[in-house]
DNA sequence: AAAAAAT
C-alpha cells in the first residue's frame, strides 16, 4: 500500500486526521514541514493589509459575464466572513482568485459591510502563501504537497488566471450543443403522481389508466410520524423479495421506510397508475428485478408523470413559455438561447402557480426550469413592494450540499438581477454574519442547505412566513435520513399554500411523504424516452485485485482531461489524492474533513482545469456541474443505484459524451450486477490487471 | 459512510 510511500518528511496517510481541528486541513499540515510560508513570496507582502498589488496584474480582463461576477461575489463571500467574523480563524484558504474584488458588483447590499480590506489581511496564515493563487505566480498552488519531492507542478505553471473565463465559455457552449435537441412540449396527459401503493410489488402495477387520479396526494397531509410502526409489515411489500436476503437490514436505514403511506392510504389503492407511460416505462425502472436484489437498494415506485417528447419543443422560445424579456435575455447569456424538454414543461405550470414535480437526467437543465419560472413569479408577485429594505425572502431553494447550493446559486443569482431582485446563499462553514446581514437588508429569494436555514430561523433571524414558492433540489435525496426532517420542519415555516417544486435526476416515490405534507395536487413531468441507453455516457466495470487497485487508479487518472474520482470515505478520499499527488498526478481532495473555503476552492480549481484530478465523496455525486469532466471513476462502488446514476451523471452533460469506470474486486460482482440492473445500465465487465490495455484504451480522452 | 449547524 502506498499509503506509507512517503519520505521521511512525510507523514503517514494515517496522519490525517481529520476533524480535530476542523481548521486544520490536510493541506495546512502539509505544508508546513517544507515550506514555510515565510518564504513564500506572497504571503506576506502582497498579504498583509489588503495589499492588492497582485490582483491587480490579472485585471486585464475583459469584462465579466454575468455568471463571472457571481463567482467572484460568492468566493468573495466566503473570504469575506472570514475575516469578518471570525477574524482568526484559519480560514485560510485562500481565497481564491475572486480576490479580486471585483467591486462591480456592489450592488449587493453585503459587501459594504466590509469595506475594502481585502483578505489578506488576514493574519495567520502563514501557511499557506496565501492568496496566492491566483494572481501570484507562484508555483504551486498547492503548496501543500510539496514537500513530497514531488516534481510536478512545475509543470502547471501555466495556469494563469484563465480559470475563470472558460467555464463560461464552455457552458455556453454546451449549451448551444444541446439546444437544438429540444423543442415542442408535448404534454399528453399528466398522470398524477400517484398512488403510491402498494406498488411495490412489482406486479400490481395494474391498472395504468386513467391517469390523473390526480392529486391523490391532496390528502392532508399524513405525517410521517403516524404511520410509523407498521411499515414492517405492510410493507410486504419489498416481500416480493422474498429474498430475505441478507442485507435487509441494511435497508432500514432508507428512509423510505419511513414512509408512512401507503398501505394507511388505502384510497390510492384504485389509483391508476400508467404503466405506459411513454416511450420511458418507469422511472426508476425496475421494479421486478429490483425486487431480487433489494437488499442495499431499493427501487422506489415510480412516479406517474407526464413525459415531455424531447423533439417536439422545436421552435419554443423562452418568452414563449411566459418568461419576461430580461430574463430571456439572461438566460442567452448563460448559455441557455432554447429552452430544453425538462424546461419547456417545468416553466409553464410553475408560473401557473402549481406544484410541480420533475425528473430530468443529470445535466439536462433542471436548474434554470425551476429558476427561472422562480424568479418571473417572484417578480410578478412583488410588483409593489419591491426592494424594500427589510423585507421578508419570498423564494425559497434547497440543496444537499453547499456546493450545489452554491452552484444553484451562480444560476440564479445573474436571472434574478436582471430583474432587480436579489438572491443569498444561506449555507454552513461559513459564518453567518454576512448572511444574516443580507437578510436584514432583505432579499427575494435564498439559496441554501437546511442546516443553516434552520439555525437561522431558530435564532429568529430567518423569517419564512413570506416564502411563496419553495423548491427541493435533489428532493429524493432530501428525503433521505438524516434530510428529511429538517427539510419538514423548515417548510412548515414557509407560507401557507406556498408552491413547492421537487426536482431530480432520479426523483421517485421515495419524495412521497413531503408530497403528501406539502404538495397539492402536483403536476409530474419527466422527459420521455430519457432512459441510460439514450445517454451519452459509457460505462464500464473493471474487476481487479484488491492489490491492483492503487496502481490501476493511478494509471486510470494519468491523463490530460479532467477526471472525478469517486470514493466511499473522506480519509480514502484524502489518502488517493495524495497518492496521485505522489506519483507526479496533480489531485485535489473534496470532502466533508475540509472546511468549505477549501472546498470551494479544490472544487474551483477542476472547474478552472487548474488541476484535472479532483478525488470526492458522494458530497460531490449531486448535482455538481464542471464542464468538461469526460471520466469518472468510481474507486469504491456505490451501494445504490441511485448513487451511481448521479456520480456518472457528472460527466456526460448537455449532450456530452463521457465515460463511468468502476473499479471493484471479485466478490462484489454480483452486487454490482445488480446494481447496474437496478440503474437499467448496460456496462461490461472486465478482468483487469495493472497495464492491460484496457486502461490505457480508458485513461484516452474521448 | 456521507451530508447538513455549531460549539
Amino acid at each position: 500500500m502506498p499509503k506509507n510511500k512517503k519520505p521521511a518528511g512525510g507523514r503517514p496517510a494515517k496522519n490525517f486526521e481529520p476533524r480535530y481541528g476542523a481548521k486544520t486541513s490536510y493541506q495546512d499540515r502539509k505544508r508546513r514541514p517544507g515550506e514555510s510560508s515565510a518564504g513564500k513570496p506572497g504571503s506576506k507582502s502582497a498579504g498583509h493589509r489588503g495589499h492588492r498589488a497582485e490582483s491587480t496584474d490579472t485585471s486585464p480582463k475583459r469584462r465579466w459575464t454575468a455568471q463571472e461576477k457571481v463567482g467572484r461575489d460568492e468566493a468573495r463571500g466566503i473570504r469575506t466572513h472570514s475575516r469578518d467574523d471570525r477574524p482568526v480563524r484559519s480560514y485560510d484558504d485562500r481565497p481564491r482568485r475572486d480576490d479580486r474584488p471585483a467591486r462591480p458588483f456592489d450592488d449587493r447590499p453585503r459587501r459594504d459591510d466590509r469595506p475594502a480590506r481585502s483578505f489578506d489581511d488576514r493574519p495567520r496564515r502563514d501557511d499557506r502563501p496565501a492568496r496566492s493563487f491566483d494572481d501570484r505566480p507562484r508555483r504551486d498552488d498547492r503548496p501543500a504537497r510539496s514537500f513530497d519531492d514531488r516534481p510536478r507542478r512545475d509543470d502547471r505553471p501555466a495556469r494563469s488566471h484563465d480559470d475563470r473565463p472558460r467555464r463560461d465559455a464552455g457552458d455556453r457552449g454546451a449549451r448551444d450543443a444541446r439546444a437544438p435537441r429540444l423543442d415542442r412540449v408535448n404534454r399528453d396527459d399528466r398522470r398524477s403522481f400517484g398512488d403510491a401503493r402498494p406498488s411495490y410489488r412489482g406486479d400490481d402495477r395494474r391498472s395504468p389508466s386513467s391517469d390523473r387520479g390526480a392529486r391523490s396526494y391532496d390528502r392532508p397531509a399524513r405525517s410521517s410520524d403516524d404511520r410509523p410502526p407498521r411499515d414492517s409489515t405492510d410493507r410486504p411489500a419489498r416481500s416480493f423479495d422474498d429474498r430475505p436476503r441478507r442485507d435487509s437490514n441494511d435497508r432500514p436505514a432508507r428512509s423510505y421506510d419511513d414512509r408512512p403511506r401507503r398501505d394507511d392510504r388505502p384510497r390510492q389503492e384504485g389509483r391508476p397508475r400508467r404503466t405506459d407511460a411513454p416511450n420511458r416505462s418507469d422511472w426508476n425502472a425496475p421494479t421486478r428485478t429490483a425486487a431480487r436484489e433489494a437488499q442495499v437498494d431499493v427501487v422506489h415506485e415510480r412516479l406517474q408523470a407526464e413525459a415531455v417528447q424531447a423533439g417536439e419543443v422545436e421552435n419554443v422560445t423562452f418568452g414563449d413559455l411566459g418568461l419576461g424579456e430580461n430574463i430571456v435575455r439572461t438566460l442567452a447569456d448563460l448559455g441557455a438561447q432554447h429552452p430544453f424538454p425538462i424546461q419547456a414543461a417545468t416553466i409553464p405550470s410553475i408560473l401557473d402557480g402549481k406544484d410541480v414535480l420533475a425528473r430530468g437526467r443529470t445535466g439536462s437543465g433542471k436548474t434554470i426550469a425551476f429558476g427561472a419560472p422562480l424568479v418571473e413569479s417572484v417578480l410578478r408577485s412583488q410588483s409593489g413592494g419591491r426592494r424594500e429594505f427589510g423585507r421578508a425572502p419570498r423564494a425559497l431553494i434547497m440543496a444537499p450540499t453547499r456546493e450545489l447550493a452554491l452552484q444553484i446559486d451562480r444560476t440564479i443569482q445573474p436571472i434574478a438581477r436582471s430583474v432587480g431582485l436579489f438572491t443569498t446563499q444561506i449555507y454552513g462553514g461559513v459564518p453567518q454574519g454576512r448572511q444574516v446581514g443580507a437578510l436584514k437588508k432583505g432579499v427575494d429569494i435564498i439559496i441554501g442547505t437546511p442546516g443553516r436555514i434552520e439555525d437561522l430561523l431558530n435564532q429568529g433571524k430567518l423569517d419564512l412566513s413570506q416564502i411563496r414558492i419553495a423548491v427541493l433540489d435533489e428532493a429524493d435525496h432530501m428525503c433521505e435520513l438524516g434530510f428529511l426532517e429538517p427539510v419538514q420542519r423548515i417548510l412548515r415555516h414557509t407560507a401557507d399554500g406556498s408552491q413547492k417544486l421537487l426536482f431530480s435526476a432520479t426523483l421517485d416515490r421515495e419524495v412521497a411523504s413531503l408530497v403528501d405534507e406539502f404538495l397539492v395536487a402536483p403536476a409530474v413531468y419527466e422527459v420521455a424516452g430519457e432512459d441510460q441507453e439514450s445517454g451519452t455516457i459509457e460505462h464500464r466495470v473493471l474487476v481487479i485485485d484488491h492489490r491492483d487497485k492503487a496502481e490501476i487508479l493511478t494509471s486510470l487518472v494519468d491523463r490530460d482531461a479532467k477526471t472525478l474520482v469517486f470514493a466511499r470515505t473522506r480519509a480514502y478520499a484524502e489518502m488517493l489524492a495524495e497518492e496521485f499527488d505522489d506519483a507526479g498526478i496533480r489531485a485535489l481532495a473534496l470532502h466533508g474533513d475540509l472546511n468549505q473555503a477549501k472546498r470551494t476552492r479544490n472544487l474551483e480549481r477542476l472547474t478552472s482545469g487548474r488541476v484535472n484530478v479532483l478525488v470526492a465523496t458522494d458530497v460531490a455525486a449531486r448535482g455538481i456541474h464542471v464542464d468538461d469532466i469526460d471520466l469518472v471513476v468510481q474507486a469504491d462502488p456505490p451501494d445504490e443505484y441511485k448513487t451511481y446514476l448521479h456520480r456518472s451523471g457528472r460527466t456526460g452533460r448537455a449532450g456530452r459524451e463521457g465515460t463511468v469506470v468502476t473499479l471493484i474486486t471479485r466478490q462484489r460482482r454480483r452486487r454490482m450486477t445488480e446494481m447496474l440492473e437496478r440503474a437499467e445500465i448496460d456496462a461490461p465487465f472486465d478482468e483487469v490487471r495493472p497495464g492491460d490495455r484496457v486502461i490505457e484504451a480508458l485513461r484516452q480522452a474521448r
